[in-house]
DNA sequence: CAATTGACTTGAT
DNA sequence: TATCAAGCCAATT
């Protein structure tokens, strides 16, 4: 487990930037971390976290698949949670519940992101 | 060490 | 628009 140790930290931490309202695709965490096509690296990451302790906690309820839809499978009740949580922010579902993504997915600028992964970087490089 | 599986994505039917 | 299949990558068996 060692070298995805890392990236799963470096998951967590983007995550927590995700401002409350806004979301993100597996496919899109990982293609901001340089993984390119790890998004199923990023749902074991996530489905890491209700074992692993998070301090502070990780929004993981902002990140869903590509389509917009919840992704969990085989644990209904979490994935009605990450649905009212989605709502509590203030994100709206359609008909099939599906959320617009043009709408609400995060799109920091190139600056913000490049600041925003190096600090992450410093952040996790060190501990393990 | 091979096979299976999963909080994924994309492109073809 | 909805389904299917094939990639992808790490963890588990």
């Amino acid at each position: 487990m060692r070298p995805s140790s890392s990236f799963n930290a470096q998951v967590y931490a983007l995550v927590r930037c995700i401002p409350p309202g806004k979301v993100l695709s597996y496919g899109r965490v990982a293609e901001m971390l340089g993984v390119p096509h790890g998004a199923r690296e990023v749902g074991w990451a996530l489905s890491a976290l209700k074992q692993a302790r998070n301090e502070p906690p990780v929004p993981w309820h902002r990140v869903l698949n590509a389509q917009g839809r919840i992704s969990i499978k085989g644990s209904p009740e979490a994935a009605l949670e990450q649905r009212l949580r989605l709502e509590a922010e203030g994100v709206v579902f359609d008909e099939h519940d599906t959320l617009d993504m043009s709408r609400y997915q995060w799109n920091p600028s190139p600056p913000e992101l490049a600041a925003l992964l190096q600090r992450i970087r410093a952040e996790t490089s060190g501990r393990d």
